[in-house]
DNA sequence: TGAGTTGTTTTGAGTAACTAAAAACAACTG
DNA sequence: CAGTTGTTTTTAGTTACTCAAAACAACTCA
């Protein structure tokens, strides 16, 4: 797909989601689209080849923005900077490195959703389920066993 | 149990994990055996009422202390501050109202460790599983509906 | 097509929740 | 009870955001 297809998708899902379209919500896209995983501060300084106007508040902002309209999402693991990633409006979970806090994605062997099953509610109305695997990954077990 | 025996045992537990026995230590071990998911000002408010000298860093470091003892579990519910309970070495998950971020616990109906197993480990050695659900408290939901 | 409206971005400032470092101090050891 | 080692206190500093106001740009509709 070329450059300009891509924006043009990206054009697209703005659109659909309600947002109007900018150059920061493209680019932004763009880069999410191609690595996964990323923070603020990297996606801004991508961005910011393309866009050397750009600001880290707005790259927040518009993070913001794309997370409410469902079109990134946003994961926080504990003891790092939030996370963005396009994958979206699946289940996966995340597995995290205790050393070098590496994520990567994971599906659940059982299925679908099947955290999404607690057994004591306690009149809770349950909208998301969040599962997070924490271990050491394997270029840190090397480093490790020195 | 009497005040003074309680000690007892957090003196005991604090040295069998090696940690000398401090009253800091100990104050912050009464106040999360009587009341779960306190975060570290709320922490360090309680403690000062017994210890008018102690400072919130304090606090932090005998979390801290604690934590990598195995005596207190800390969990980081995204978009909160982190918070501590003693309830530790079980396999008990969270729930966490969206909007006023109560906390609660929750026993996962699968049984054991269910969330233990994901298909792709990449290499991965895991070492912990963490469930957060998501949701609105029964609270928040009679809010929302006026 | 271009004026108007509404939503975005920029700029600048501010905050919460920690983390770090050094000096004063207290707990356990023998 | 003196010494050592680990804690606590005090003071600073940092990271990762969040907020507000003004400048600006995208889409709408005549």
């Amino acid at each position: 797909m070329s450059k300009d297809e891509r924006h043009v998708v990206f054009q697209d899902r703005l659109r659909s989601a309600g947002l109007k379209v900018t150059a920061p919500r493209v680019a932004v896209l763009g880069i999410l689209s191609d690595r996964e995983h990323l923070d603020a501060e990297t996606i801004f300084s991508a961005v910011f080849v393309l866009l050397p106007r750009i600001s880290l508040q707005t790259v927040y902002g518009v993070l913001a923005a794309l997370v409410s309209a469902g079109l990134v999402r946003k994961i926080e693991p504990a003891g790092s900077a939030a996370l963005y990633e396009c994958r979206v409006g699946d289940n996966h979970h995340h597995m995290v490195c205790l050393t070098c806090k590496r994520v990567e994605n994971v599906d659940c062997v059982i299925g679908a959703s099947p955290c999404l099953t607690p057994s004591n509610f306690n009149g809770f109305i349950i909208s998301a389920a969040e599962v997070n695997f924490w271990g050491l990954c394997s270029e840190c077990q090397l480093v490790a066993a020195l």
